[in-house]
DNA sequence: TAAACTAATTATAATGATTACAATGAAGTA
DNA sequence: TACTTCATTGTAATCATTATAATTAGTTTA
């Protein structure tokens, strides 16, 4: 886990004058360190053993309080659960049609199409989501044999 | 509303063999002539009037029927209801942050993309989403007065 | 440090979109 | 016409998420 990203997203929380509880420095610690885009739900059963007494509302409610400060993102997906994610560099998500893998893939921001469509529609842009689908290595391979 | 694109949508139907129902007409009808990437319960409402014992599972039931054919295309956004939005030529939308409006432009396709994260990734690349956000011109009015 | 204030957590109930289910009705076929 | 299959209907169930109210913990100030 990256110490320095922790510290960073503690200094956030403290500029924005939020309260660093201990759930809160859990919270961050797990969807820092783990890479897995978790559920809401997956990281309340994660910290189970840790905080025992927690409410999956705190898991929720802190949440919000991390995507409304920016250090997290949060990936919808109909009526799923959303997905979180660390800010980190600019990437973007491939996302497995078979098995719900989410996998981090780098390129370059798309500002051309953000600014084309601006010009196409007259909307003022602030910015875009995309993501791409397929198959991943694994599941090919399971469909092969 | 396109004659073409209403026939072309009950062929693919029967091809599929999916039976076409007064029900399925009018869903179908509605989808093509309302260009406002309706919700199911859009739909229901809409056509209560038309077929007051039609139960708002059927819409959803054909929704999914619809869309599994390659008809429609669902929008998913997190907890909110999911928007449907009838196939043609390739486009994307870009959403208003302040009021939800969607509005489609059109624009080349991102194969190039899909290529990158395709060898970034090792996936086999089945398609991909993309949504730009913003502010439209009337809610960017509203803002300034 | 202690009191006072504010914010966070907890447990639980409520919400709301969507789906499952069983019964009824309609379409296609022999 | 009878039979089989599929679609529709109404309702109950599901499940993620949010709202609420009471309790607890941090922070600030005297």
């Amino acid at each position: 886990m990256s110490e320095v990203q922790l510290k960073d997203a503690l200094d956030a929380l403290k500029t924005n004058g939020v309260r660093i509880t201990p759930q809160r420095h859990a919270i961050l610690e797990y969807l820092i360190s783990s890479h897995l885009h978790p559920t809401a739900d997956e990281i309340y059963k994660s910290l189970e053993s840790d905080f025992p007494s927690m409410s999956v509302a705190t898991v929720y409610n802190n949440l919000r309080v991390f995507r409304n400060v920016g250090l997290i993102k949060e990936l919808t997906y109909g009526d799923a659960s959303s997905r979180f994610d660390f800010v980190t560099h600019d990437h973007y998500h491939i996302i497995c049609d078979e098995c719900g893998t989410i996998v981090d893939f780098h390129h370059p921001g798309l500002e051309e199409v953000e600014r084309l469509a601006s010009y196409m529609t007259g909307f003022q842009v602030n910015s875009h989501r995309l993501e791409v689908y397929g198959t991943c290595p694994a599941c090919s391979n399971v469909n092969v044999q």
